[in-house]
DNA sequence: CCGGCCCCTAAGCGCTTGCTCACCCTCGCG
DNA sequence: CGCGAGGGTGAGCAAGCGCTTAGGGGCCGG
C-alpha cells in the first residue's frame, strides 16, 4: 500500500507499475491494439506507431512481441485475481462474499473491458512457459470462487449440487463480459455487476 | 428431412452440404486449424497440408482464405440457430422450452467446440458484409431465447427483472461452453447441458 | 487413338512480417 | 568544452504470407 502506483485513496493507476515512461507507452498501445485486432492480427508496426514511435524503438524496451503480450496477461491476471481474492477473504456470509465478488470481478471486466479481452482470450498466443504461468493465476481465481461457494453449501445457505460445475459457469459468465461488453452500450459496469450478482445469487439458490 | 446430408434417423452429417468432397475435406481441415491456432494464425500452407493438398489446392474451391471462414460461420450459425429455434418453438411450458433450448444449444457448443469456437470467437476476422450477415443470424438467436424468457414472464412462471439482461446472461453463458470446453476433460456434452439447463432455471426462479 | 475437361501441383511473385544494425541526438558531469 | 551512456531512428534483411500461373495427368465421349 502507499506504492508508486497507487493513488492516495488507494485506487490503482492502470499500468502504473510499467516502467519507464516509454514502455508504458507502447505496453498500453499494445493493449489497444491486441483488443482491437487480435494478437496475430497485430503488428509491431501497428503499435510502434499508436505510441508515437519508430518499429524500432519498441525492441528497446522489449525483447519481442510476446514478451509483450505476456507483461499484459501477467498483470492483468494478477490484477483480476486480487480483486477476487480480496472479496473472497472479506468479511460476511457466503452469500455476501460471492455477491461481492462476482460483482467486482465483473465490473473489472466491463470497466478494463480492452484489458480483459486481451488476458482473457490471447492465452493461446503466449510461449508454453508463460502460459503455464498464467494457467498456475487462474488455478488461483477457480479456487477462490470454488472456496466461497464449498462454504456457502457448508454452511447451509447454498443449494449447490454440483460444485465445480457451478464453479466454472459463474467464473465463465463473469470471463465472457470481456467479450460482449461495450463501452457505448446502454449498461454501465456497476449496472451489470448488479445484474450478474444477482443472477449468480439465484444460481445457487441463496436466500435473497 | 431426407436430404443428403442427413442420415435415415434425421441425424445430420456434419458439413454434408459442402460439396464435392475436396471442398469438404478442405474445410474440415481449416475448422481445425482455425480452433487449435485462430484464423490470423493460420496459414493456407496449414490448411492445405491437413486437407493432404497442395498450397494451390485451397483456391480450386474458395476464392480467398477468407471466404472459408465465411463459409464456416455462416452454416455454423445456421446450425445453432435451427437447434435454438427448434426448442424456442416446441410445445410445453416456457420452463420446458427454456430448458430444452439451452441443453441442446450448450449440447452442440460441446460435442462440435472446435467448430463452435470458429463460429463464435473469429467473428472479427470477417470482411465487413460477411459480419454484417452473421451478426443478423445473432440477432435472431437473441431474440429466439428473448420470447421464451418473455413468455415465462408473461405466464408467471418465471420472475426475471431484467429480461434483456438475462437473456444476455444465459447467452453469454451458453456460448462460452465453446471457449472451455475440453473433449479430454471429464463432463460429457450431455451431462453440462443437463448442468447448464438446471443454473438456468434457477436464474429465471422457475419453479422446478 | 485422341482431344478436351477437370483437379491438382510446382514454382514463384509481390508484399508484409518480426526483428536487427549502424548511427544520431540529448543530457548530466568533470 | 569533451565525453560516455542511454533512448531513439532509417533502412533493410531473411523468412513467411496470401495468392497466381503454367502446365501435368487421369478420365471421358468419339
Amino acid at each position: 500500500m502507499g506504492t508508486a502506483e497507487e493513488t492516495a485513496d488507494g485506487e490503482d493507476v492502470p499500468w502504473g507499475e510499467v516502467t519507464p515512461d516509454a514502455a508504458r507507452r507502447l505496453l498500453v498501445a499494445a493493449v489497444d491494439a491486441f483488443a482491437e485486432r487480435g494478437y496475430h492480427a497485430t503488428t509491431t508496426r501497428d503499435i510502434a506507431s499508436r505510441a508515437g514511435m519508430s518499429p524500432a524503438a519498441l525492441y528497446i524496451h522489449y525483447k519481442t512481441k510476446e514478451e509483450l503480450l505476456h507483461r499484459i496477461s501477467r498483470i492483468g491476471h494478477d490484477k483480476a485475481l486480487r480483486i477476487l481474492e480480496k472479496a473472497a477473504d472479506g468479511p460476511g456470509t457466503a452469500a455476501e462474499r460471492l455477491a461481492d465478488a462476482v460483482r467486482s470481478f465483473v465490473r473489472w471486466h466491463a470497466e478494463r473491458h480492452t484489458t480483459a479481452r486481451v488476458v482473457q482470450y490471447e492465452l493461446d498466443a503466449l510461449g508454453p512457459e508463460h502460459r503455464a504461468e498464467i494457467v498456475a493465476l487462474r488455478r488461483r481465481t477457480d479456487a477462490a470462487v470454488r472456496r466461497i461457494i464449498g462454504e456457502g453449501v457448508a454452511a447451509g445457505e447454498f443449494d449447490v449440487p454440483d460444485v465445480p460445475g457451478t464453479t466454472l459457469a459463474v467464473l465463465s459468465l463473469c470471463i465472457d463480459v470481456a467479450r460482449w461488453f461495450n463501452a457505448q452500450g446502454s449498461r454501465t459496469p456497476d449496472e451489470v455487476g448488479a445484474l450478474y450478482a444477482d443472477l449468480v445469487l439465484r444460481m445457487v439458490r441463496a436466500r435473497g
